[in-house]
DNA sequence: CTGAAAGCGCTAACAA
DNA sequence: TTGTTAGCGCTTTCAG
């Protein structure tokens, strides 16, 4: 049978709020009842319930992390970070791929509800945001990650805007003028292109707008969308994916067509995964400083969890370019 | 506030029990006030809280898993796999990354069995077993996952003989009779040695000693050790890497000394990750059934749980050689 | 078919 | 400094 703060209590001729009060260091024990205590603990092998004491109005330490998919290279990085901070902290994460569909959201968002997380960490890719007003509702602390969202959430994000605008300056000022993007249909991805847009308007640079894409990240779908590319005749001299699994998939897509890659075809992508890392040559990409960004999250949204926090707070971290070998000025 | 049993039970005019049985369809309940109930539960709202549920003694439908590090494509992959497996059955995961650092597996260890998970699926790269033994002393349900353990617990894993042997084979059939290994510091990677011993004496091929390496799987060390290789003259016409990230560091490695692959150095590594897919040429590699794995190990876990279970059960799912382009004939 | 009451293991007043 | 006691929200006998 498991142990409980009774056995200890009695192990070590207590009671159980003496044996209560060391293990939380509360109030004023005397240092002998304390040594004592804590032999009987180690003794007994006791381990307190977390169930109990969060029973008693305390708090879970567990928070629950809503991902689009924890296999994509990026936000295995990401739950590894936030991971982290949180074990920094003596919470745990319950992590749930969300695979973008809504019904796997509200089923999730009740569960971790069911399971009482401390608060939720909703991250990039989350469709149905209807879904968390219940939970504001019921007063339940939310931080949004590396998803800019329109209500009164509290968000850590990557300035999205000017990761598109980086971007595609980069490549202008390469000398490229017919720059395709394919961009993920969420929100993050509508920022980007603004981005892409901005930096075109700077220059006074016009827009096919035949070259913007929107579509779901998938090595499939960027090997798929820069063939379409060029079959349609768009002959883009570069392409911004914006995310490196497109990018790499552009990559493959265009060599299949034979194009030599930068020679033909710049390719450039975004969040840095290892993935950018493994291309021959490496990927040309914008990084987000996702330890910062976990960092962030994990505070703020403790700060929310313990009630110091006030107003509507929104970090925004600013991404960079990370010039590796998969883009080249146009000769 | 958050809503109870209670208001809810106020609020439809019945007992706390009746609206506990409804919850959990229990006992004799007439559809009027079945119906009366689950209406008041809509109203407010009503989320029935885990942890007192899992307090009244059942269990919290949570489970542990320990890998050495989700970010790595590996592990990645498997813990979504899990994570599907584990919702499939109504329960959660909560992932601890131990990085190979037996503080940090004690550290979760405990943590988990504060938070009284249902069990804890730990896998390969978990060095201080001994830990273990503590939990199954008190009885919590253990799988091992992908790593093969001499004691007596459950375990499912991919015959890493085999593997190791599948892959040495196909290097030997090729013509390589200089063939280098480098491997993980773990058990899994110590069968896969003997699998590459078992491939060479099968074809009374000797070994160079010289040839096998242990180390932990990352880029660096793969371009480490393949560097070192040919700086200490060994000069192998292979190398088997025993995981993707030290294939495609070797790779990496053997590119910058001017090697082409797989023209002047074959190449194969294990697991079938993302990455695999994704050098140029694709890598030849040694596929683990993740899903299957999965599948089975949460199937017996469960069973463990509920205490359908009676004696050890360790499973073998048997790996495939996947040739892609970073192998050829040696000529 | 429905309800009263006793816990599950722990914390937090309030006493002593 | 230490102990008594009343819950936390739910399940589960055991009675009606």
């Amino acid at each position: 049978m498991k142990t409980t703060i009774y056995d200890v209590a009695r192990e070590a001729g207590v009671s159980i709020t003496t044996v209560s009060k060391v293990i939380n260091n509360t109030g004023k024990i005397s240092e002998k009842t304390k040594k004592k205590v804590f032999k009987s603990m180690e003794q007994l092998n006791y381990v307190p319930s977390q169930v109990a004491t969060a029973l008693t109005g305390k708090k879970t330490d567990t928070i629950g992390l809503l991902v689009p998919d924890v296999s994509n290279p990026f936000y295995a990085a990401m739950v590894r970070q936030i991971e982290d901070e949180a074990h920094l902290r003596g919470m745990s994460v319950i992590v749930c791929s969300t695979d973008y569909d809504s019904e796997k959201e509200s089923k999730y968002v009740e569960l971790l509800k069911r399971k009482q997380v401390d608060g939720f960490i909703v991250s990039s890719g989350f469709s149905k945001v209807e879904l968390l007003d219940q939970l504001i509702e019921d007063g339940i602390p939310i931080i949004m990650l590396a998803q800019d969202n329109p209500d009164k959430i509290n968000a850590v994000s990557v300035d999205d805007f000017k990761g598109g605008y980086l971007a595609t300056s980069h490549l202008l000022s390469y000398g490229h003028r017919n720059i395709a993007i394919i961009s993920e249909q969420v929100m993050s991805g509508d920022l980007r292109i603004y981005g892409y847009r901005a930096a075109h308007d700077e220059r006074k640079i016009p827009i096919n707008e035949e070259n913007i894409f929107k579509t779901r990240a998938s090595l499939e779908n960027g090997k798929r969308l820069v063939k379409k590319l060029f079959e349609k005749g768009n002959n883009p001299t570069a392409v911004f994916a914006c995310n490196d699994l497109l990018a790499v998939g552009v990559i493959q897509g265009a060599r299949e067509m034979g194009k030599r890659i930068p020679e033909d075809l710049s390719v450039i992508g975004f969040d840095d995964t290892i993935l950018a890392t493994i291309t021959v040559p490496g990927l040309t990409t914008v990084s987000q400083p996702i330890g910062d960004m976990a960092r962030k999250t994990l505070e703020t949204l403790v700060r929310q969890i313990k009630g110091e926090y006030e107003g509507v707070e929104r970090t925004l971290f600013m991404p960079t370019l990370v010039v590796r070998g998969t883009t080249s000025r146009l000769t």
